[in-house]
RNA sequence: GGGCCCUUCGUCUAUCGGUUAGGACGCCAGGUUUUCAACCUGGAAAGAGGGGUUCGAUUCCCCUAGGGCCUGCCA
C-alpha cells in the first residue's frame, strides 16, 4: 500500500491521521445503507492508515436494546469491518454532553426555554404558518437562572445570514438561517435524567472521539449545518463532512422492508458472501472509471469520496447475485465448502457422512461455478448428495428406456472398470473418448443414459467431471444399477 | 408551507465543452454444451422538458416537471 498522502476533496487533509466513526442508533439491525456507510467510513480510515471507530447513538435510553447492538456488530464482523477500540455509548457519555450545554448556556450560546409540548406546538404551527422561523419567546426573556422550573435548553442560532456547510461529496451547500431554528440541545428532566439530544451529543462525541471525517447517510444535510454552528459556538474543529445520497429499493421509493431494507444477515442467509456484498455496496453510488470487480484490497487502493455520487441510487439484486457469483468462483474450495455448509446441512445433507463430503471436496470446484449463492449449492449437489438407487425422472427416465441403454451402460462399466486413474476428470474422459470411438459412437449416444443413471437427471457438470466428483465406486454402482 | 439535494440505456455508472456518449447487470441472438449453469461473441437500449451562454453543450446558467431529504424534548 501507497503511502502517499491521499486527499479528499476538499483538499482540507492537513495532515492529521483520518479518523472516521459509524454511528448507528441500536433501533434495529444493520441495513444495507447503514451497511454501505460503514464500509465508506472503514474503507477511507484503513486506506489511509487511520482510525475507524464506533459509536452507539443511544441519547434516547428509551430506544436503547442491547439486542440490536449484538445485530449491527454481528453485521459489521461479517462484512470484515472491523472497528478501533471499544464501540462508544452515547449514552455513557450523558454528562459529558450536559457540561457542554452548560458550557454553551454560560457563554449565551444557549438559553434556558420553559415552553411545554403543548406551547411549542401551537407555536411551531402559528410560525410555519405565518412563514417565519418558530422561535421560543426564552430566546430574548431575561434569564432567570431558574434551573428548577421544567425545562430544555435551546441552542441560540444565529437568525440571519447563512450557514455554508462544505462538504466533500455535496460541495459547499449554503443554508439560510432563517430556515434553522433554535433546536432543543437538552431535553428537560433532572439532574438524573437530563439527557442531551442527538444533534448536541454528537458534534460533543465527534470532537471527543477526534473525528476528523464524518462520512454518513445524506438525511444529515441540514443537520450539519446546525451541527457546524455548534461546533463553531463550542470552539471545537470542524470535521470534513461527506453525506452520502441514501439508497432506494428498486421501484426509486424509499427502501423499505420489502425491497431490501434488511439487515445483512437477511443477505447472509440469502447465501451472499460478505466481500460480494461489500463490493455490490461499494459500486452502488461510487464509481472508479469503468471498474466492476473489486476486491477489498483495490477497494482500500482507490476508494475516495470524490467519486460518491450526489444521487440516490436503486438496489439492483440482479447485480449483486452476478457480483456474487463472481466470488464464489474465486473462494478457495476449502473455504467455499466452509461457506456452503450450513446451506447443504439445512437441505437435508449429513455433514458426518464422509464419503459424501468426499464427493463434495471432489465436486466443489464444478459447484462453485454454476452456483451464484451459497442457497444454489445444495441443488447443484443434488447428484452428489443423492442417495442409491437413484431415480431417474423425466427425460431422464426416458434416456434409460430407450433401445440400447442398458447395454451401454453396461459396457460403459466395463470400460470405467478398466480406467486406472480416477485421480482426475482427464483420465475419465480420455477413457470415454477412446470407448466412444473404437464403438463408433457418438457422445450423444453415450452421454444421456450415462448421465440419468448417474444423476437422475439432476443438473450436474460434464460427464468426466460427474464422475470424478462420485468416485470410481459409486459412479460404477449407480451405473451397474441401471446397467443390464 | 419553507429549506436543501438530485435527474445519462430498465438498473448501477463513465464522461470533468468537441466522443460513432464507453463499461457492467439484466434482456435478445449466436457459439460452446448429451442436462442445468458457467463461459465466449454479437445486438437492442440513455443525456427529463424548455430556454439561454458558447464556434460548439450530456457537460456551465435559469425555468419547468419529476424524485428524495430535512423541517421532533428521534437519530
Amino acid at each position: 500500500m501507497s503511502q502517499s498522502p491521499k486527499t479528499d476533496a476538499l483538499g482540507s487533509e492537513d495532515g492529521r491521521p483520518v479518523v472516521t466513526r459509524f454511528a448507528p442508533s441500536p433501533t434495529g439491525y444493520l441495513h444495507i445503507g447503514g451497511a454501505r456507510t460503514a464500509l465508506f467510513n472503514w474503507l477511507y480510515a484503513r486506506g489511509r492508515g487511520g482510525t475507524f471507530l464506533l459509536r452507539i447513538e443511544d441519547t434516547d435510553r428509551a430506544r436503547h436494546n442491547d439486542a440490536a447492538v449484538e445485530a449491527i456488530l454481528d453485521g459489521l464482523a461479517w462484512l470484515g469491518l472491523d472497528w478501533d477500540g471499544d464501540p462508544v455509548s452515547q449514552y455513557a457519555r450523558r454528562a459529558r454532553h450536559v457540561e457542554a450545554a452548560e458550557a454553551l448556556l454560560a457563554a449565551g450560546a444557549a438559553y434556558r426555554c420553559y415552553m411545554t409540548p403543548e406551547e411549542i406546538d401551537a407555536a411551531r404551527a402559528a410560525a410555519r404558518e405565518a412563514g417565519v422561523r418558530f422561535e421560543s419567546p426564552w430566546r430574548d426573556a431575561a434569564p432567570t437562572g431558574d434551573a428548577d422550573r421544567p425545562h430544555t435548553v435551546r441552542f441560540r442560532a444565529p437568525r440571519e445570514g447563512e450557514t455554508v456547510v462544505r462538504d466533500a461529496v455535496q460541495g459547499a451547500v449554503a443554508f439560510p438561517n432563517s430556515a434553522l431554528d433554535d433546536l432543543i440541545i437538552l431535553r428537560s428532566g433532572d439532574a438524573e435524567t437530563r439527557a442531551a439530544t442527538y444533534n448536541l451529543a454528537v458534534v460533543v462525541d465527534d470532537a471527543d472521539m477526534g473525528v476528523t471525517h464524518v462520512i454518513r447517510g445524506d438525511d444529515h444535510l441540514a443537520n450539519a449545518a446546525r451541527q457546524q454552528q455548534i461546533y463553531e459556538a463550542l470552539d471545537f474543529a470542524v470535521p470534513t463532512f461527506a453525506h452520502v445520497p441514501l439508497i432506494h429499493g428498486a421501484d426509486g421509493a424509499k427502501l423499505s422492508k420489502r425491497h431490501g431494507a434488511l439487515g445483512v444477515e437477511a443477505y447472509r442467509d440469502d447465501g451472499y458472501l460478505p466481500d460480494a456484498l461489500a463490493n455490490y455496496l461499494l459500486r452502488l453510488g461510487w464509481a472508479h472509471g469503468d471498474e466492476e470487480l473489486i476486491d477489498r484490497a483495490r477497494a482500500l487502493e482507490v476508494f475516495d469520496l470524490e467519486g460518491v455520487n450526489k444521487a440516490p441510487a436503486r438496489l439492483d439484486l440482479d447485480k449483486l447475485a452476478h457480483v456474487n457469483g463472481h466470488y464464489m468462483k474465486a473462494l478457495e474450495a476449502a473455504a467455499f465448502l466452509a461457506r456452503a455448509a450450513p446451506f447443504l446441512e439445512a437441505a437435508g445433507v449429513d455433514p458426518a457422512d464422509a464419503e459424501i463430503a468426499d464427493a463434495l471436496r471432489r465436486a466443489a470446484p464444478f459447484l462453485q461455478e454454476r452456483a451464484q449463492t451459497l442457497k444454489d449449492v445444495p441443488d447443484a449437489a443434488l447428484f452428489v448428495t443423492r442417495r442409491r438407487p437413484i431415480e431417474a425422472s423425466g427425460k431422464a427416465g426416458k434416456a434409460l428406456r430407450k433401445d440400447g441403454a442398458a447395454e451401454t451402460l453396461t459396457a460403459l462399466c466395463t470400460v470405467l472398470d478398466a480406467c486406472a486413474d480416477w485421480s482426475s476428470p482427464n483420465p475419465i474422459d480420455a477413457a470415454l473418448q477412446q470407448y466412444a470411438e473404437a464403438n463408433g459412437l457418438s457422445f450423444g449416444q453415450i452421454g444421456p443414459p450415462a448421465r440419468a443413471a448417474l444423476t437422475g437427471g439432476s443438473p450436474s457438470p460434464s460427464l468426466a467431471e460427474t464422475l470424478f466428483s462420485l468416485g470410481k465406486s459409486e459412479s460404477l454402482s449407480r451405473l451397474r444399477d441401471k446397467a443390464a
